[in-house]
DNA sequence: TTACAAAACTAACACTTATTAGTTTTTTAA
DNA sequence: TTAAAAAACTAATAAGTGTTAGTTTTGTAA
């Protein structure tokens, strides 16, 4: 009889969501069936339904846990009094990090949020949504204060927000270069182009 | 008896891909069944083996076609006796439009291409690897020349390369800025943060 | 009108899906 | 050592999957 091995710091329902996620991004979510899972972590499929709800409720603990993390950031980054480049510097920054220790679970929240099922559908969209309005506001009050470029805010914030998420075509490219010189070469780029 | 009817330029195969492409895009690969996009159709699942192979040529073809449209023009864009600058400027541009003209498309070679089977997977994996390569090869050879600023060459095209890619996510505003409004900011945030 | 091909239909196939019920084994605590 | 709880198992369910076979309808051209 095999088992499911709780980590040091995590319950028996962590181990699986990580797979979960790790299976999510590799397979996509419907793509990845409990047998697959429950396979890849050396038990029986049913045997998952002594620790996890459903299929669906894996989904949501992945994709909530990263938009969390996300709007708990933007909440310190808004209440520290700094200039606006240090802010969208620090922002850029978490995105790069989340990227890289997260990778499975932010990839999971970017590209198969639309299998949720209602209402953490319609939730998850309002949050995202509300993200993207509060950065854009951080960089309309930039410009207003003269720390930035006259640039059209969605435009910047998108293309920023854009350039991040590409991190993921980066992973298979991270021994050709560290870390230190990824971050600053990309905040380089996307920030010199817009603060005056 | 329903029918697909065949639209001015495109065969009935080609009416069947399009809406696979569209329902791909919202719902995924493995997330859509063939009777799901029988019926978006307003046939019978069985009907359109009349026109196609398998599920899985329809998404050959899709990923495919966007493939071979970016290569087609990186051939051009490398062989016209333009500045470094331009050259980018141009394949920056054509990116957009990609974007905004076959959006569905697109986004379908962009996320669901892990869903191809061997020995297309493999083959759109290399196509994909030798754009990025030439990609690079381009920025490489601006900056001997001088054209470009000293950056790392691999971490410069994959930011166009995502912000680009981000306009999937822009989708949703287009109402709220011109495509060439939205042209030019992206390029002048994207070139002017690396051109001397 | 008749003959032929194209393209629709119904029905079924073999297989996979998430999940549940019921049972047995393992772990924990007294 | 024993009793209770946790977590594994086997087996089965009902629903959905892509696809095929065989048949009927539709459109086209002689």
């Amino acid at each position: 009889m095999a088992k499911i091995i709780a980590s040091k710091n995590g319950t028996k329902k962590d181990v699986i969501i990580k797979k979960a996620a790790f299976l999510f991004r590799k397979k996509g979510f419907t793509g990845t069936s409990m047998r697959e899972l429950a396979e890849n972590i050396g038990v029986e499929a049913s045997s998952l339904y002594n620790h996890i709800g459903s299929k669906s409720e894996l989904l949501q603990n992945i994709c909530f846990k990263v938009a969390n993390d996300f709007t708990v950031q933007l909440n310190e980054t808004e209440k520290a009094t700094t200039d606006t480049k240090t802010k969208l510097e620090n922002l850029i920054r978490f995105h790069i990090h989340m990227m890289l220790d997260l990778y499975d679970e932010v990839f999971v929240a970017n590209h198969e949020w639309k299998q949720l099922e209602e209402p953490f559908l319609s939730n998850f969209l309002i949050q995202r949504k509300l993200y993207e309005s509060r950065m854009i506001e951080i960089v309309k009050s930039g410009i207003r204060k003269k720390e930035l470029k006259n640039i059209h805010p969605h435009v910047a914030v998108f293309t920023i927000l854009s350039a991040v998420r590409g991190l993921e075509l980066w992973q298979r490219h991270k021994k050709n270069i560290t870390i230190k010189e990824l971050e600053t070469n990309m905040i380089n780029q996307l920030l010199n182009g817009i603060s005056k």
